[in-house]
DNA sequence: TTGTACGCGTTATCAG
DNA sequence: CTGATAACGCGTACAA
């Protein structure tokens, strides 16, 4: 038996358009009313009915996000910061993981869609056709989050990634006449593409030939940094500097390199994305590129909230700040 | 303009009851019906309205999980595999993070109330009274997840706390005359609580005085670790081993005794808690007390599906399986 | 300041 | 196999 605004207004003898009104804080209703009503819905433990309401007035408060990898502490960072404003707004955020498969995203684009979702955050790897025809179809204010759309329709919040990859690209040139690279899944990372095209810009700009000996595929966990370092060093025996795509395959490496006692820094140079809390406790700790979860978080929460109340918003693509942190691992 | 079964129906030629056969699956409709409906929806690209068939049904496909620290990667491991395994039984995850606030709880609880989840998983860090009666009085199927219940008619999954600090100490009066722990929140923590228990129980059983001294309060974060680990260096010289109560904090400490030139495990035996990936991935490795997360995830969901489809579960107090791992750290 | 009556989009019951 | 109709719980004109 659940208990309805029916029970409260019978039981409180006022009429349902009251107890709803004080529910949504009318104006329009007399103190004492007000008290009496509230006690009822206390004694009676009423809970409000969302499905109810939402069907009623075509809002459901609920923001929906699409990551790929709960295992990613950046993400999670962000995650948690959108769940913070989120809520200082009065909207819920409901997350679907996706862990990288686009059937995955396909389908909690749908669910949120089902879910009359009045906002949605899309941070997952890839941004598919599909997947963005999808979105479009849906007319749902959205953000998307991991990379950069050429699509001028769409609004995006991420690392300005390109310049980002550069940055570290012109430090490791100065260290060394060539750098390797542990990049993120072939087709299917925006942000790791956009990473590789930073790293491109500068070994064009400098006149040295990428080659293909110098890249290793990861797939952004400690293993595959640990397995690309492998290969990598033993590829190209004179290798000073490497640059991974986030902190945890650069952990990986910093791992492959202590157990086969090769010296960091001195004998080679490691740097990772993202700025993660672990990091800073790893021995030597981590040169990386630091970027703000919380800053993600709060201009994608800001952003979106203009979109759903039909604010223009200035930029197609917003950049959040980052900044290559020097530690121990490098020079 | 939002697309309804209405506007399916009337371009399909049909009546409102049979789109809706038709969307349920319904065996009572004709191939061609079924053909020519689910063609309308195609092109009017059609979705469900959840809100509505909730509240007609009374039924959400939701399940609410209040959990404390987005940071914590054992608890998104868990989180993952719960996702998973309800995404096959059609249930959607929304999870609330409580960040350890009581408040927060409180609010969550009340959130999925209105939103009236099927089911609820508290994997947050305190079962406070107020938590327990705002749950007990939902009638939400509810499990426990971070810790014992002595509340018989309450369901908990969870590691065996207790057990698992045993087998620690066990282990560590075998290297050392005492040891040292670094726990969690003092009031807070469920888990703490146990752990601390086991160890109690293993001082007393060996007659030893565990002295305020060899006890250090932390949060659970890197840098509570590292703290901690200096003072209770310096509060006792010829320490020898140390139990922090998750590897976050252990890390810490680890990387407190590099900083300062202690030399791990030959002076000193750091051992933490969950056995999350980043364990295995610094230098030394490190010794932990192993749970899955994912044997977790999967033990509370099978548990509350019964608990949902009203069955009988055998047991109040489930515990899911934990081994201590020697790694480098110790000894 | 309060109450009445309708409709949101769906499913379930019943009749055909 | 299909269709009409009531009901789920709430918010909001409109009337009083």
């Amino acid at each position: 038996m659940t208990i309805t605004m029916k029970d409260v207004a019978s039981k409180a003898g006022v009429s349902l358009s009251t107890v709803s009104r004080v529910i949504n804080n009318s104006t329009l209703v007399s103190k004492e009313t007000t008290i009496k009503v509230k006690k009822t819905i206390d004694q009676l433990d009423y809970q409000i009915n969302d499905s109810a309401r939402a069907l009623r007035t075509n809002i459901s408060n609920l923001i929906g996000v699409i990551g790929a990898g709960m295992d990613n502490p950046f993400l999670m960072n962000a995650l948690k910061s959108i769940e913070t404003k989120a809520l200082k707004k009065n909207y819920n955020i409901i997350y679907g993981d996706s862990d990288g498969e686009l059937e995955q995203e396909l389908y909690y684009v749908n669910m949120f869609k089902q879910k009359k979702v009045d906002g949605l955050i899309i941070m997952t790897a890839n941004f598919s056709d599909e997947l963005i025809n999808s979105v479009k179809r849906s007319n749902i204010s959205t953000i998307f989050a991991s990379g950069y759309l050429d699509q001028t329709d769409l609004l995006s919040v991420t690392v300005n990634n390109i310049k980002a990859a550069e940055d570290v690209s012109d430090y490791l040139f100065d260290l060394s006449d060539y750098f390797a690279i542990i990049r993120g899944p072939y087709n299917d990372s925006v942000a790791s593409k956009e990473r590789m095209q930073g790293v491109k810009n500068k070994y064009k700009e400098y006149n040295i030939d990428l080659k293909d000996k110098y890249i290793s595929e990861g797939n952004f966990t400690f293993e595959s940094g640990y397995k690309s370092a492998e290969i990598l060093l033993n590829n190209n025996k004179d290798l000073k500097a490497i640059f991974a795509f986030n902190d945890q395959m650069a952990i990986g490496a910093i791992k492959y390199c202590l157990d086969n006692k090769i010296k960091i820094p001195e004998e080679i140079s490691i740097v990772g994305f993202d700025g993660i809390e672990a990091s800073k406790y790893i021995k030597p700790t981590l040169s990386t590129v630091f970027q703000s979860g919380n800053d993600l978080g709060s201009e994608i929460m800001e952003n979106l909230l203009k979109l759903m109340a039909d604010e223009n918003v200035e930029n197609d693509n917003i950049f959040i700040p980052h900044k290559l942190i020097i530690r121990e691992s490098s020079i």
